[in-house]
DNA sequence: ATGGCTGCAAACGTTTTGCACTTTT
DNA sequence: AAAAGTGCAAAACGTTTGCAGCCAT
């Protein structure tokens, strides 16, 4: 776990329970956003009686703090994922494996542009693609 | 109700039924995207025996025929819009008093560079913001 | 020791499903 | 008459809440 997010915890008087610890760190080693249920699925293996309700409660706590950001883009479910160092970065989801490609490098230029057209004082916004990706556009074109 | 949706209906073997017909036009007639209830709640004004369930079969029903599109930037619910003519645009909502505000001719030649830049066969994309519009703004900095 | 945090169970709101009946074509 | 669509009731699902007890500070 981070120093940094050590740091930010401690400074807001937020504890650093076990729960706490892994779900962070299930966040930290995964590629992907993750749903609440599979966050709550990988934290107890390693804390075996973590409740669904704590991840909940770690997850909106953390997208408080600013570490975390709610993605949207499943019918099913929202989707979490902790913003790095380097601000958010976008998605492109396969609507058929359901595989989440992150779109790194992408100019905010365009995003400034609209952001000062606007009169609304922009704090987030959400880019998001659907699609198919390399693997199942081949396979159903066969 | 226009004249090519109903064509696009008939040629899909889809029946005009006075429900269907109802929700699309409270569709038409929003300015803003609708939750599943408040689509309910226009729709019953004018045949009050409309059931939620009839709402949300025919949202999916438009939304498979590229007719509507579905949003994903509330916590509580999915919000729903037509897709107009010239394709559909982006929101800026508030997190203050939830108003959402179209954002109109915005440039899509950035969304194409990122679209050829990954290997996915992009279908489509969301792009929204968030923070307080003009109002709220105000009201918040008092 | 005290405030914050967790687990459990129960509640909540949204969305989905099965089935008998109705409506459009 | 056939096919599609609706209403109703019940269930499913993800998420939230209240509360008693527990743990990090």
């Amino acid at each position: 776990m981070k120093i940094e997010i050590v740091n930010l915890l401690e400074s807001n008087k937020i504890k650093l329970t076990n729960e706490r610890k892994v779900i962070i760190e299930v966040l930290e080693n995964s590629l992907l956003p993750l749903a609440p249920v599979d966050i709550y699925l990988r934290t107890t293996k390693v804390l075996p009686k973590t409740n669904l309700t704590t991840v909940y409660r770690n997850l909106e706590l953390l997208e408080g703090l600013g570490l975390v950001k709610r993605l949207g883009f499943n019918r099913n479910s929202y989707y979490y994922e902790l913003i790095s160092d380097r601000g958010h970065h976008h998605h492109a989801v396969c609507r058929s494996c359901g595989k989440v490609e992150d779109l790194e490098n992408i100019s905010e230029k365009f995003i400034k542009e609209i952001v000062n057209s606007t009169k609304f004082k922009v704090e987030d916004h959400n880019l998001e693609f659907f699609g198919l990706c390399q693997t199942c556009s081949k396979e159903l074109s066969l």
